[in-house]
DNA sequence: CTATATAGTAAACGCTGTTTAGATTAATTC
DNA sequence: GAATTAATCTAAACAGCGTTTACTATATAG
């Protein structure tokens, strides 16, 4: 545990870099983090940066994409609970959901303007967003499969994506106000509107 | 149809103001619109427009407030086409797909991030926005009236809310790419997820 | 006609992401 | 082991942004 003396060499700036933005995207959007505070935070210069990333869009894709790794490792983790496609399906989308919560403006970077257009410029963010949706995929495929849905697999996907996103949004948007007040918390909230969804898709 | 010269005072700086943003808002995100440009474009000066608005994101919600009352009035123009509750709400879901297509910036804006904190700023905003929401819930609880559903009102209205939105932002976001490929357009594909919803909230 | 409120200009402040040029250290090669 | 090369960080500067302040011109009201 020696602490090692400032040298003029960081060793792992690229690393702290991008913990010390995952922090700081817990109190601010990724709109208002400003690359110059972000390494003034770290005892750099404000250019430092600019060896490791391409610009702040790179930056941004690595912060997304470790938030991709996140959500599909927790989900894993959720869904072993139980072997029951209905059950992991509650379990997942009951997840994502506190997912965003926990992690809002990581969330609304995750699904925000940068992986529109972002194919190209960043792979690893592509290729671990597309992990997660297959892993989306695969929950609600295995549902339908398991109560024997007819509802063609795409639509059942769509459905529940649909569904699931928006609903997020709604939550960490604030706009729940009066609609969850006389009602319940926003986890029970969920199981009942999944509830309507896999009627839905039932036969 | 006299061309009148350039006066000091432009004479409808703030009406014209909020046109040309929206139209810049055509081809440019929110973000990306830039004050100096919309003054400039004007031919009058950076600071002019701080004698009509507070400030940018007084401007902004303005613009929002616009997209608000043309959603709802474009709402009703096209619900006027059916008396049923069911083809209302599919007529009110397609156009409100349409409307986000159409208008997709102007769309983020309005579920973007200012809505939620700006309450007391902008009270005109607030008002238009829960004026389109009560629309919403109206078309909602009426077809689940005329369906005979047993499921809670709330629970309809956050059930279809939450997956229009949640679409509308997959759609929006080029999100679907290989999903629609093989299937049909987007507004055959939101009829069959509404579908979905609508079995769903039967009995 | 004069006083006043309104609507515009001009200059500047502080902030941003980014570029360029140069300094320092680590890694590689002879 | 010394010299070269590559990687990493600093310093200074550019262009752009929203916004503030001080001032000027016009329209309006008494």
């Amino acid at each position: 545990m020696t602490e090692p003396k400032p040298h003029y060499h960081h060793g792992n700036l690229k690393q702290a870099l991008i913990d010390h933005a995952l922090g700081l995207l817990r109190e601010k959007s990724f709109e208002e983090l400003s690359l110059r505070k972000l390494a003034a935070g770290l005892g750099v210069n404000q250019t430092a940066l600019y060896s490791h990333f391409k610009n702040k869009n790179a930056l941004l894709a690595e912060l997304a994409s470790y938030g991709f790794e996140g959500l599909i490792e927790q989900s894993h983790e959720v869904m072993a609970q139980s072997a029951s496609a209905e059950k992991r399906l509650s379990l997942f989308a009951e997840h994502y959901l506190v997912f965003a919560r926990e992690n809002t403006e990581l969330f609304k970077l995750m699904f925000g303007p940068l992986f529109s257009h972002l194919h190209p410029e960043s792979p690893r963010l592509w290729e671990v967003a597309e992990e997660s949706f297959v892993l989306f995929k695969e929950v609600v495929e295995d549902y339908q499969q398991s109560v024997g849905s007819q509802t063609p697999l795409y639509l059942g996907v769509l459905s529940v994506w649909s569904f699931m996103h928006g609903f997020a949004y709604l939550v960490i948007g604030d706009r729940l106000g009066e609609e969850s007040l006389d009602a319940l918390d926003n986890e029970q909230l969920l199981e009942q509107l999944l509830g309507i969804i896999k009627r839905g898709l039932q036969n």
